[in-house]
DNA sequence: ATATGGACTTTGAGTCGTCAAACGATTAAT
DNA sequence: ATTAATCGTTTGACGACTCAAAGTCCATAT
């Protein structure tokens, strides 16, 4: 039973050890947590007296199995609850994020249960995250196509959002460029840094650091994502 | 913007100062909240260094406006929670209290207002205990008859249920003595200390005690609650 | 009027999460 | 190799919340 830091401590672990089985730098978690890095030194030392995590003094963290289960049911418990403010509450998908946060540390596994069965068992969140499974903690990073790499004057469909600020998230609603949507890039400039593209009925601009946080991949490939773009025949719910 | 805990002893104090401006003895709240008497003691003092709260050493304790203002916000979660778990995730009645203890800290205004929204602003919760209004911070202690009091042999009206623990609650689902059902005192008796009811088809039998924990009005009066009894016609929103 | 018992408060201590500032280790630059 | 710079750890302190145990107040019963 961690408390809402620590859980929030291993989300934050989790989430930056993606790539194989390298350390995450406290320094890291410092930044992304907001606390000096003294506190981060501290209390990884008491996470993993806990058996949370392996610490390798001035290399950094590394979960263990018991640490990466409860990473991943705080994750799933954020994903869950942030498709279920947007589907079921019909609440602004820029701000569910910060709801989430909070909530996640709330809600009981009877509530989440439900709330999974009410969304059809969903596999990927609003911004297009995928939502770890209760049994398979399978956590995928597959795609690594971003409207930064491919290739310009093809069409490609949004996956995921790779930043949760509100400000960031609002643009992305602005300019239609939600997970699910279709775009095409057409024009791409290292020099000015800057990437013009083409959506359904309407151009955008943005930077190349935000383009490479949309990731994306070729039009044809399949659906994955829970948020409804387009009105569909039917109910509101998705199956599997 | 006080911390889960102080949230939970402002509730706790509020719930037990309906009656008029009487102070709330200090021990009364150790063993609501399950703490030791000094403990109470020391947050009551720093409570009221924050202005939630004047205290009167040896005496008890009284909410100020802020404090009451904060408390009913806090119980207005609670129970518009509790409503939501029950009649939009059709979470077992007897189970919610538990689960809105927790979410009452984590809820923001805005998801609350799309709660509130999409339950159509109830007034009581599933308990039938009054849900705070937004604006008006009412806080009714009207009926102060229960199935300990009432008459015998008559017609009345569940209203609300006294006693939030999950076996309790368990028991009067078991026996349909939920609010909105209709019951009939067939026989008290002081000496056994038993009370023998009708329900609409069959009879039920429980301790006086108990029986003081069921509020009931007479079967003539207005309905209030917002916990579906019947399958009525229609959606299963209620107006106002 | 005094003594007693019960309710409340005080005191000293511990845990958790945090900071600021001093300190150590590692790496990169000269 | 020495020196700097950067990154991480230690240390001492604090606020919030809690307990156990000792101390205080006060209403009441003698
Ligand atoms: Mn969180
Ligand atoms: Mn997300
Ligand atoms: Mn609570
Ligand atoms: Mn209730």
């Amino acid at each position: 039973m961690p408390t809402s830091t620590v859980e929030n401590y291993l989300k934050a672990i989790l989430v930056r050890s993606a790539d194989a089985d390298a350390a995450v730098a406290t320094g890291s978690l410092a930044e992304a947590l907001g606390v000096t890095p003294g506190t981060i030194t501290t209390m990884v030392k008491s996470m993993a007296s806990r058996g949370l995590l392996e610490h390798q003094p001035r290399e950094g963290v590394r979960l263990t199995d018991s640490g990466r289960a409860h990473a991943l049911a705080v994750l799933r418990k954020h994903r869950l609850v942030e498709t279920f403010l947007v589907q079921v509450l019909k609440m602004d998908w820029a701000e569910v994020h910060e709801e989430a946060e909070a909530l996640e540390h709330a809600i009981s596994e009877r509530v989440l249960l439900r709330i999974d069965a009410i969304l059809g068992h969903p596999d990927a969140d609003p911004h297009g995250d995928p939502i770890p499974s209760a049994k398979s903690p399978q956590f995928d990073r597959d795609s690594s196509l971003s409207l930064a790499t491919c290739e310009a004057h093809r069409q490609y469909r949004v996956e995921r959002i790779l930043d949760q600020s509100p400000s960031f998230l609002e643009f992305i609603q602005r300019t239609g460029l939600m997970p699910g949507s279709t775009v095409k890039v057409a024009e791409r400039d290292p020099a000015s840094g800057v990437v013009r593209c083409e959506l359904r009925d309407h151009p955008a601009t943005l930077g190349l650091p935000e383009a490479a946080k949309i990731e994306v991949t070729e039009a044809a490939a399949r659906p994955r994502v829970a948020a409804e773009a387009h009105p569909s025949s039917g109910s509101a719910r998705k199956p599997r």
